[in-house]
DNA sequence: TCTGGGGTCCTAGGACCC
DNA sequence: TCTGGGGTCCTAGGACCC
């Protein structure tokens, strides 16, 4: 049996912890660049407002519906995300954190009431953390994932599903009837793992809902479509076939990509971009304790402006010997932006990827054959001591440009809440 | 004017091997 | 007329997730 508990809205419902005016209000959260709205209240999707609805044609809903949007504020849900998760991790005795709003819980051996227990920690959270959550039980993952969505809707679309599923709902807790009702009003999209490509191949095929799909034969599937399909179907009918991951495995690739504030052409502002990418991403590398093989890089102009001649390269940099280390991996990248650059084109985004990760504990040793540093690791290691005691930024590669002067290539975030949990000059002041 | 970022897995097809 | 069989590895692209 597994749980997954995961916060509602959870961007939105984390800026309404500091700001709590902001409850019943229709609010969005925007992506980097204040481009597009990627968590939206509850009264801002009865606005009829869509997950990645571009900012600049729904920005009239400011004057005309009181729509407030907000720059996302990584810092503060990820530190919020953090305590959810530490209490989440008592429901059950393993815990995987699928993403920074959601934990599956694995709750074999876990006996009582799980609805009674599941309203109990949505409670805690909300009184604790002050983020509302929903949490969906059931005997695979995706049946879990399914619940969640029943508990989530049924709370926010009152008639839509029985009440008693509301915030907390657990499939096993159903009649055979009562739960082949639930699939019949739960259209195949919903389903984990089914997005809108697969979703239209099923329609097609005369598959709309959830009630539909657990019907067919898993190996028809398998034919018809492939082996994930397979997979979610099965673990529709009951069969465990994905297990909770409770040690998160390294990554297999790290990447820092980002679109620009505003459109950059010249060679010597990518330049600056693209260290400051590969900065950050051999950081997240070291984090990991492990080596890049390849450094990948590219650039692109902005495939919504039509009118622009588009460009669209990409070029991948072996290191000769795989390395974590900052200095090394930038100028991979930059050799990699050299080659691909041209001048007359207006670039909207950029990115540094790594590649052929492993970790650092089994390198191969060579012969020395360049007289290189031995101690270029103690450098990195310093540079990461002194930027987390001192803040980002405090150390740079100085090609990444100079922190004081304005990077033409630099995020947009107009709207910015502060930090308060992360940062001590924006915590909160409360007053006697 | 203005449209995010960071990942994973699977498959098909080509290169290459004996 | 008629040109093998079986396998691995790598890459690009597609689909999905939040």
């Amino acid at each position: 049996m597994f749980a997954l508990i995961d916060g509602n809205n959870f961007y939105v419902s984390c800026e309404r912890v500091f700001r709590p005016s902001l409850n019943g209000l229709p609010v969005i959260v925007l992506s980097n660049n204040d481009g597009c709205a990627i968590a939206r209240s509850n009264e801002a999707k009865a606005l009829g407002i869509k997950m990645g609805a571009p900012w600049f044609q729904i920005r009239h809903m400011e004057e005309s519906h009181g729509l407030i949007a907000l720059s996302a504020n990584f810092a503060l849900y990820g530190d919020i995300s953090d305590r959810v998760a530490s209490l989440t991790a008592g429901f059950g005795p393993r815990q995987e954190i699928y993403s920074i709003d959601e934990s599956f819980i694995d709750l074999t051996g876990v006996r009582g009431d799980h609805v009674a227990r599941g309203r109990r920690m949505r409670d805690r959270i909300l009184d604790w953390v002050g983020i509302p959550c929903g949490i969906g039980i059931g005997q695979t993952k995706t049946l879990a994932k399914l619940a969640n969505h029943v508990a989530k809707t049924a709370e926010r679309k009152p008639g839509s599903y029985p009440a008693k599923l509301s915030q907390v709902c657990d499939f096993s807790t159903l009649s055979p009837d009562e739960l082949l009702d639930v699939f019949a009003h739960t259209n195949v999209e919903e389903v984990w793992g089914i997005g809108r490509r697969i979703a239209v191949q099923l329609n097609t095929g005369g598959v709309f809902t959830v009630a539909d799909l657990v019907k067919l034969d898993a190996a028809t599937v398998r034919r018809g479509w492939s082996v994930v399909l397979e997979r979610t179907v099965r673990e529709l009918q009951g069969v465990s076939c994905v297990d909770i991951e409770d040690i998160p495995p390294d990554k297999k690739e790290i990447a820092s990509t980002r679109s620009f504030g505003q459109v950059v052409t010249s060679k010597a502002d990518l330049t600056e971009a693209v260290t400051d990418f590969a900065a950050r991403a051999s950081e997240k590398l070291r984090k990991q304790r492990g080596l890049a093989g390849q450094v990948h890089v590219f650039i692109r102009t902005s495939p919504f402006r039509k009118d622009d001649p588009q460009y669209s390269r990409s070029i991948t940099i072996p290191l000769r010997r795989p390395s974590c280390d900052t200095i090394k991996i930038a100028g991979a990248a930059v050799l990699g932006l050299d080659a691909i650059y041209k001048p007359e084109f207006r670039y909207a985004k950029a990115g540094v990827m790594l590649l052929d990760l492993q970790p650092d504990s089994i390198v191969q040793d060579e012969l020395d054959l360049d007289d290189e540093p031995k101690d270029a690791g103690r450098l990195m290691t310093a540079m990461d001591v002194l930027n987390r005691r001192y803040g980002k930024g405090t150390v740079i590669v100085g090609s990444s440009g100079t922190a004081g002067a304005k990077r033409a290539w630099s995020m947009k975030q107009e709207r910015r809440t502060p930090a308060y949990t992360t940062c001590w000059e924006d915590m909160p002041r409360v007053r006697a």
